[in-house]
DNA sequence: ATTAAACTTTCCTGTCAGGGGAAGGTAAAG
DNA sequence: CTTTACCTTCCCCTGACAGGAAAGTTTAAT
């Protein structure tokens, strides 16, 4: 199966494909004569695999290792866990960290006239300093 | 005064403030015979009004324009406003996509074992092909 | 059979916001 | 005077691809 096929099966785009086969996170066949990559079903499985972690916000490092964990007959599923939840971890984290931001930024622009006249609230919360004058 | 004592006060590193000044940002004065920069206090105002707008996940470009509107005596508030609500409509964008994620990879966790066993919901759901999805 | 479109390949550059480190110049302290 | 601690420019590296050029391949239409 040629490649847009099954970039268009996979959910991912052409560059993206060839991307991880570049890597050798999912390598498929080549024919030595053209130069074409041929996906098998398998390979397909793999892709999407990979564009769901993608999407689960695992980077492909993650994806790597979580590849190799779901080709891995014998893998425990403790790895996998422990990945998960680490994961769920950084995203709280991430989560905190942005709704923090969400709310001084709504703070700051409901503060603001958002009129003609230079006075303005958000600027002066940018600025430590306050007044300052900058003669640039 | 030192590029390193004027990225300690801005709170940036000096790689930092070395990259603000080759992209036209925040360009000190630089002696002609050493090549050192020279940061004057209106740099380091600068300098920080950029590191709080940064850290307020405004970009670069963004940053250039806030500086130019805090720098111009004469501008009005509007803009300044219009580009923050613009950019906690982007935040709560994301709020809502991670969100999303981590309850879905919360779900997961829960109905994964996390033993030695090979069975795994986790990986099963990743190689599941087309019932996964992030709609928020 | 020829040609044109539609696909494919590799290779190179660019993105964003810097980080790492080498080679070499400068300043301050012992 | 020498050591140490700065500073400079320069180039490559990151993640995860996107864009595009040049060239080869396959397919469809004429």
């Amino acid at each position: 199966m040629n490649i847009s096929i099954a970039a268009a099966k996979a959910g991912l785009t052409v560059k993206t494909v060839r991307y991880y086969d570049s890597i050798g996170l999912v390598s498929p066949y080549q024919n030595p004569e053209t130069g074409y990559r041929d996906y098998a079903e398998a390979d397909i499985a793999k892709l999407q695999f990979v564009g769901t972690a993608r999407r689960f916000n695992f980077s492909i490092g993650e994806c790597r290792e979580l590849l190799s964990l779901y080709e891995d007959k014998n893998r425990s599923s403790e790895t996998v866990k422990a990945l998960t939840v680490q994961k769920i971890a950084e995203i709280e984290d991430r989560l905190t960290e942005l709704t923090a931001l969400r709310n001084q930024l709504a703070h700051l622009a409901q503060s603001c006239q958002g009129d003609h006249r230079p006075d303005c609230p958000i600027l002066d919360a940018f600025s430590a300093r306050g007044n300052v004058t900058l003669t640039s």
